[in-house]
DNA sequence: TAGATTGTTAATCGATTAACAATC
DNA sequence: TAGATTGTTAATCGATTAACAATC
C-alpha cells in the first residue's frame, strides 16, 4: 500500500525532473507553429534516449500517441501543466532576504512549475516592510501565524546556518510541510515534514573536480 | 581505455557529492575533540548506509581504517581535502551580476570546495568596476582576453536566457572548459566543454509535486 | 501497403544494500 | 579471547536502454 519513497504521484523524481524541461521545449515548439511532434525528435533535440521520453510522457500524458504521427504538441503541453500543478498553485514562504534569498524571490521561474512565494521573513528591521521582487518582507514574529492562517505548507530557508534550525522550527510550528534548506546544515524535523537540502558549493565542486582530472589526463608528468 | 562518462577521477558523482558532506560532518567531530570514529557511526549521523561510508571513505583515503576503532578524523579530513582540490584551487568567472550572479559571488561556500571566483562580468555600465562580494565586476569586452590571460577554465551564467548562448561562447573563446550554467536553456558548446545545467525551478517544483501528492492522499474526496 | 512510430516487455547498467570473512 | 569494525564480494533495487510486436 505503500508508496515507494523515491516515487512521488507514481513517477519517479528523476522523470518528474525532466517534465519541466519536456514542457520547456514543447512550448518553444508550439510557439513555432508545430502540431504534432514524435519521441524521437524529441529525444534528439533534448539529447535523451527516445523510450525513455516516451515512458515519460506516458506517466503523464491523458491521451495516447499516434503511430507515424506521434502526440498532439498542445496535448502534451496541457497534459504537461496539470500534472505539474500550473493550475493549482502551491503557496511558499521564504526566510533570510539575503543576497541568496533575494534571488529566489526575483526568480520568475518559480511560478511556471506550479510554486509561488508570496512573501518573506527576516530578522533585519531595516529589510521589514520592504519589497524585493515584488513580495513583502515581514518581521519574523508573524512567521508562525501568518503561515498557519494563509495554510502555507512550503517554507525555504536562506539564512545562516546557526539560524536555519530555529526558523525551522518556526515554520513548522506554522504548519509547513516541505522545506526547501540552503543552509548547510541537518535539520532536524518531525517524521511529516519533508526536508531538501540544497547544498551551492557541491555542483560546483563536482564541475572543479571533473576539470582537475580531466587536466591532470591532458598534462602528463 | 576511456573513463565512463559518470566517473570522475575513479569515483561516481554520487560519491563526489557526499565526500564534502562528511568533510563538514568531520570538522565538526575535530573541533569537539574527537580523534576517531567509525562508519557505522558516520552513517548514524548523516543518515547514510555504513557499507556505502565505508565504500566513499575507501574511495578516498590514504590509510586503511582500524577494525574495532575505525577512522583517524584528521587523516580522513587531509585526505578529503587534497582529493577535494582545497590546495590546489580552480578559479571561476561569473558573468551576469544580477541578484542570483550578486548571490554567488557573496557565497562562501565554494572556496572550502575548492573554487574561487575570481571576478565578474556584466553588461550594465552601472555595474562594471563596482565589487561585488569583493570581487570586480569588469566589462563584457575584457571577458574573453581576460579569461585566456589568467588561464580560467570554469565559467558562470546567471544572464538572463536570451544572452546565455552568446555569453556561452565568449567563455569558450577564453578558453573555457567547464560551465555552470543557471540560464533557462539548452547551450551548444564544443564536445570538450562541459555544460552543467542548474535549474533552481525543479527542485522546489518537486517539492510542491510531492506536497500535493501527500495532500491528495490525506483529502479523499 | 510499407514503414515510421507507439507502447511494453526484457536486458543492461549503475548505485545501494546485504552478507561475511579478515583482523585488531 | 570475544566482539566490534573493516574491506570486499554477492544480491538487490531503480533507472536507462534495447528489442519487438502492434498499429496508424
Amino acid at each position: 500500500m505503500e508508496e515507494k519513497k523515491h516515487m512521488v504521484g507514481g513517477i519517479s523524481r528523476k522523470t518528474l525532473e525532466r517534465l519541466p524541461v519536456y514542457h520547456h521545449y514543447l512550448e518553444g515548439k508550439f510557439a513555432e507553429g508545430t502540431e504534432t511532434i514524435s519521441a524521437p525528435m524529441i529525444a534528439l533535440d533534448l539529447k535523451l534516449n527516445e523510450v525513455q521520453v516516451r515512458k515519460d510522457i506516458a506517466s503523464v500524458a491523458k491521451t495516447a500517441g499516434k503511430p507515424k504521427t506521434g502526440y498532439a504538441v498542445k496535448d502534451l503541453i496541457d497534459d504537461l501543466e496539470e500534472f505539474l500543478g500550473y493550475h493549482n498553485v502551491n503557496q511558499a514562504v521564504l526566510v533570510g532576504a539575503g543576497y541568496l534569498g533575494r534571488a529566489l524571490l526575483s526568480y520568475k521561474g518559480f511560478e511556471q512549475y506550479g510554486v509561488e512565494i508570496v512573501m518573506a521573513f527576516d530578522s533585519d528591521g531595516r529589510k521589514v516592510d520592504t519589497k524585493i521582487g515584488g513580495k513583502m518582507v515581514l518581521p519574523m514574529a508573524k512567521l508562525e501565524n501568518l503561515c498557519q492562517r494563509m495554510n502555507i505548507h512550503i517554507g525555504i530557508i536562506t539564512v545562516p546556518a546557526k539560524a536555519a534550525q530555529e526558523v525551522c522550527d518556526q515554520l513548522v510550528a506554522g504548519g509547513v510541510r516541505a522545506v526547501w534548506n540552503f543552509a548547510p546544515v541537518h535539520l532536524n524535523v518531525p517524521d511529516h515534514v519533508l526536508v531538501q537540502n540544497e547544498n551551492m558549493a557541491v555542483s560546483l565542486a563536482a564541475l572543479s573536480k571533473y576539470l582537475y582530472e580531466v587536466q591532470k589526463k591532458e598534462e602528463p608528468i
